[in-house]
DNA sequence: ATTATATATAGATACATATCTATATAAGGA
DNA sequence: TCCTTATATAGATATGTATCTATATATAAT
């Protein structure tokens, strides 16, 4: 059967950079405002800004406003389901895709 | 305790793709030569060949010879390593980077 | 030797993206 | 009202990448 490889490439692309996967570490533990998550890297605010654009567009961080302040928050339903996803993805099961085209035998 | 992003982001770029998602689907039920994994896809058998580089170098996929035909296999242990490296990632733990920064309280 | 076949490489194009500086927005405090 | 502060957006630049066509390589078969 066909993954939904499309929706799940979007998730696996917002944690295809090293800063990004820290960011996901550090609000691991709980929210965090974005001068807090700021404070463990060297780059800029605006770039920041677009490391948690691009987190929370494929829905794997949430953000809440309070004043002044965006608080950022894992997603973990979504981080669960990505794990479970991969999992399924390097499982051999019965009904796997592999076996809807025909091999020819190479050997 | 700052875990290996630059290593894991790798493997999570090389995997960033609805069609090398696809095709680590297509291995998890074992071995396959290029020309049965060009069966499940429309793309050309160069950009075939340009995936399966993508895979190998981040060492998820490895690549025997024979005579003509080279056949593909999941490295279901750089697999493993990868979903726990996740599993970790999203877990709060004792160590975790979070604690290293002050956090100034916002609220 | 010549031909056919499986795969890889080279080079081009089009598009995406990580970062920066500069600026805008929006909320609070003096 | 004016200034400060936290964050977001705009625009530019440099780099990466997914795909293609054309070609090379390497093995097997005739």
């Amino acid at each position: 059967m066909k993954l939904n490889y499309e929706e799940n490439s979007k998730v696996i692309k917002a944690l295809a950079e090293p800063n990004r996967l820290q960011i996901i570490d550090i609000l691991s533990c709980g929210e965090l405002c974005a001068c807090d998550i700021l404070e463990h890297f060297d780059f800029t605010q605006p770039t920041l800004s677009h490391h948690m654009k691009v987190l929370m567009e494929c829905g794997i961080v949430d953000c809440r406003k309070e004043g002044l302040w965006s608080f950022y928050s894992l997603n973990t339903s979504k981080c669960n389901k990505l794990i479970l996803f991969l999992m399924n993805l390097v499982t051999d099961t019965e009904d796997c895709i592999c076996k809807e085209k025909p091999k020819h035998e190479c050997k």
